[in-house]
DNA sequence: TCTGGGGTCCTAGGACCC
DNA sequence: TCTGGGGTCCTAGGACCC
């Protein structure tokens, strides 16, 4: 039998800032996007428990957290620093796993099969672990633990705040089903709605149809959500994870439809993304833009290089080459983006030809 | 109330080749 | 005159997650 757990930190980014701010400890506060003292055009990122009281949620504008409850304290976000925190809990989180795999970062999935004997060893291994991250680093988090690493996951959504939950093999289908469709991984909105409309309300629901219906309504995805809804799911917990792409994007303070500024903004963006390329030593072949609208819409337009190239220059080239070429003029942007995909590792030549 | 930024995976049509 | 099938790459868009 397999025995994984999903360690999730939580209300991580307020909760390193309580680490070099105590005095908002226990009080509202939230991380935002936004670095203008009103908020500008930020969301919520992370809102402490407290907050979470008022109503403040992760996602939402910050502009409607302001009207909300103005007597928070609005952190802007510190990604540098949480980058360096999540590397401190990931280094404990890993002596504890046989296998580790980050999802996020402040999310990860370990296989404890082996350091494991059974579910109650399970538990008293995972409780020390939260201690240890308590301890050294002063960071709360919940674990959750099962026989896969979908039902971990569900597991450790019941284990909120600061606390581990252990579903059995035999406990899960009873665990899953009074819960709404919607709380299962993998399903949002869209389907969710889909969802309800052909009458399955909770995942119990979705467990106990048939799963032909289920394919001829929802094609191949039928068959996934079938299996998810009955806690099955095979995928391992996977070690060595390959980056697919890398990319910045940017929401300008007014929308715009100065080609100045998106040049400026296409220009800034490159180069961040051709140092992280860079660091990573990748090669790309593949460069995307990604328009916004004022009314939120949103257009991408991608062109394929002839060859892989390390030539951190030539993603900002093929960037303004695709605005020019597909943006119109006169109308206004919200937010634009950059992107560079189909990556490989490369070795040494500057530019390489059919680099596979 | 008015909506960020960084990712992954999937689908689907068309081009192109054998 | 009307007619294959399979494989892969390219491009665009959508759903989802944190």
């Amino acid at each position: 039998m397999r025995l994984i757990a999903l360690v999730d930190m939580d209300y991580f980014f307020v909760a390193c800032e309580e680490l070099r701010h105590p005095e908002i400890r226990g009080k509202p506060a939230v991380v935002g996007s936004d670095q203008k003292p009103e908020g500008g055009r930020g969301v919520v990122m992370t809102a402490s428990y407290a907050a979470r009281k008022f109503g403040l949620r992760s996602g939402m504008p910050l502009s409607m957290a302001y009207r909300i409850k103005k007597d928070t304290a609005y952190i802007p976000q510190d990604f540098e620093y949480y980058e360096e925190m999540s590397a401190k809990v990931m280094a404990i989180v890993k002596t504890h796993a046989d296998k580790f795999e980050q999802v996020s970062i402040d999310e990860a999935f370990i296989d404890i099969s082996k350091k494991a004997k059974d579910y109650d060893d399970a538990l008293k291994l995972m409780k020390q672990l939260k201690k240890e991250i308590r301890e050294k680093l002063g960071l709360p988090c919940s674990i959750g633990v099962s026989v896969n690493k979908l039902m971990a996951k569900m597991a450790s959504e019941g284990a909120k705040p600061d606390g581990v939950k252990v579903v059995r093999e035999d406990e899960a289908k009873e665990f899953l089903s009074k819960k709404p469709v919607g709380d299962l991984y993998g399903v949002g909105r869209k389907t969710s709605q889909m969802l309800e409309q052909f009458g399955y309300r909770t995942i119990g629901d979705l467990a106990k149809a048939n799963p032909v219906v289920l394919v001829e309504r929802f094609k191949s995805y039928g068959a996934e959500l079938h299996n998810a809804a009955n806690g099955v799911d095979e995928s391992e917990v996977q070690e060595n994870w390959e980056v697919k792409s890398i990319s910045r994007e940017r929401t300008f303070e007014r929308d715009t439809s100065e080609r100045n500024e998106m040049v400026e903004a296409i220009g800034a963006m490159s180069k961040e993304v051709g140092e992280e390329l860079k660091n990573g030593g990748f090669a790309f072949k593949v460069v995307t833009i990604k328009l916004r609208y004022p009314d939120f819409s949103e257009t991408m337009r991608s062109r394929s290089l002839s060859h892989r190239s390390v030539d951190t220059e030539e993603i900002a080239q093929v960037a303004v080459q695709l605005l020019d070429k597909y943006a119109e003029r006169e109308e206004k942007l919200r937010k634009i983006g950059v992107r560079v995909s189909n990556l490989a590792k490369y070795k040494g030549q500057k530019r390489m030809l059919e680099y596979a």
